[in-house]
DNA sequence: GTAAGCCTTCCAGTTACTGGAAGCTCAAGA
DNA sequence: TCTTGAGCTTCCAGTAACTGGAAGGCTTAC
């Protein structure tokens, strides 16, 4: 299978299945033309990292996660301790997320948002506490 | 004010102010000694930067926050509009990171944990359904 | 005078791609 | 058979927003 054909099944773009091989991620066979040759199980790995990066998976995860994959004798408590930890920065990122969006809400909710150079987002961002 | 004092009243470190002024997104003052010379209006402006950066504003953002912040003829709407824009998008984010919240944790969940190969984050990733 | 601590510039690296150029290969149609 | 277009190759450069480090100048205190 062809890389432009291995990026369908997968969902990953070409560009991208070209950049996992350079950095060592996902390699692939070579057919007699030069052209990558992914067998079924190679676009199995390719779904695979493609999911675990939506997930928020960082690349270097996606590596071990990989590596864990392909190994019949792994401990799920390896896996699970990765994905745990995963999940404890997302929930993190979400506490993050939330007291930004309350901060920013305030200073729009107090804006008036009309033709009047008075504004409480900029006055707020300034450090002016009168705002 | 050399660029260490400014780091300290502002919060940023001075690799960040340098790369700001490199941007051109604040420029400094030099002394005849070469050293950028800060004053009390542009620590202000610093200030301001690194409020806004840590509420989200990607540095294109605080440039144009930044002119609407020294434009005293400016519309309130201009800056309500901006800062609306980003509530929104860490509204989406927020969702976002909720539903990798779900799933991950499903997996997680599902996961024994323990010493054995069968893995249930990793038949996941691979998109076994029977997980 | 010399040592520490600041400042300067410049170069390189980070993360995870993405875009584009130059050129080769392959399959189909006139 | 020739050509055209799609798809493939590599390589170089750019993105966002810094960060680290090297090499060297300035300042201040002892």
């Amino acid at each position: 299978m062809n890389i432009g054909a291995a990026a369908r099944h997968s969902g990953l773009p070409p560009k991208t299945i070209r950049y996992y091989e350079e950095i060592g991620l996902l390699k692939a066979d070579r057919a007699q033309n030069g052209y990558r040759d992914y067998s079924g199980e190679d676009v199995h790995r390719l779904r695979f990292v493609q999911r675990a990066r939506g997930l928020g998976f960082s690349v270097e995860e996606c590596r071990q996660l990989l590596s864990l994959y392909g190994n019949s004798g792994r401990e799920s408590s390896d896996v699970k301790a990765l994905a745990s930890a995963k999940l404890t920065e997302i929930d993190r990122k979400i506490e993050e997320l939330k007291g930004l969006r309350k901060t920013l809400s305030h200073l729009v909710a107090s804006c008036h948002g009309d033709d009047r150079p008075e504004c409480p987002i900029i006055d707020g961002l300034a450090g002016r506490t009168d705002a």
